[in-house]
DNA sequence: CAATATGGTACTATAACAGTCCACTTTTGC
DNA sequence: GCAAAAGTGGACTGTTATAGTACCATATTG
């Protein structure tokens, strides 16, 4: 249903990837090859990464990156917000506009969007780099059978 | 950081907007000026909304849609799931790529992938259309292995 | 100063999306 | 029956965003 760029994806296996040794400097040659994406993919990925902050970087030869935090203090929600700008599930969200919200209506369901929004961030929030890089890591999601009897099965 | 379209807020509209009188009928042209949206996307939408099974239709003068279940049996991720399409976080969680899952390392990131997209749905499975019709509901999110009523979870 | 690595920017082809339109079928009412 | 109104199905198009790439500038090591 929610759609998510392949480069955040790449981005979320380069930040995993840089994880697993936090304090090693990481070229980009080395990284692009241990995820398996283009090297100018990841040249791009890794500056936006760094721009972003959660990434540091040493130029230079024997330059090359490695993370700016440590990875239990790095959330999903901080690398996928890098790599996917501010989070807007609709124009409603995020800006005002004049005609599509002329109702009181439109503006109740508007409100419940923003929890919805904060609820799937919050999820996002919820898982470290740390557990990213572990694949048998405590956080359980239950499937709970939650809410109602249409719970589709959605392959998220 | 994660999009969605226009046209699956536009469907929430509507549905939200149904869900007011789930029993009358309501004919295309009212809906579209109700929600403010143009006659041909508000067709497109219910036409999508109807073959989803989320809507019933009746055809001839005087027809019209309405809910085919109840405003609490339905849930945002049954909307967003009809007007979006199933749930591809990335490739990696659809199908398999051989290029790009070729380490282990991927597939542990895949696995706690595929958590993640579970609490987001759970997120989104979490809401009624009831709910979306009152402003001040207190929605409250499960995470982490809760079940329906114990949820120590996150207050939106 | 030369080799190597990151930094920044711009560009292009592809794909997805939003929005629209047309021909067809079904029902109501005269 | 016939005409009007409303849903059904499919196709089509302009716009926008994305993915991927290339180029040049800057920094660091030896």
């Amino acid at each position: 249903m929610i759609k998510m760029g392949k480069l955040t994806d790449y981005g979320t296996l380069i930040m995993t990837y840089l994880a697993r040794e936090p304090q090693r400097l990481h070229a980009t040659q080395e990284i692009a090859g241990a995820v398996g994406i283009a090297l100018p993919t990841a040249t791009k990925l890794l500056k936006i990464l760094t721009k972003a902050g959660l990434l540091e970087s040493q130029r230079g030869i024997k330059g090359g990156y490695l993370l700016a935090r440590s990875p239990q203090s790095i959330t999903m929600a901080d690398v996928i917000g890098a790599l996917e700008g501010p989070f807007g599930l609709t124009d409603c969200g995020t800006a005002e506009k004049p005609g599509s919200c002329k109702r009181e209506t439109a503006c109740s369901v508007k409100a419940n969007w923003q929890r919805i929004s904060q609820a799937v961030n919050d999820a996002l929030a919820s898982v470290t780099l740390e557990e990213m890089t572990i694949s048998t890591h405590p956080i359980v999601m239950m499937r709970q059978g939650a809410t109602t009897d249409s719970n589709r099965g959605v392959t998220l």
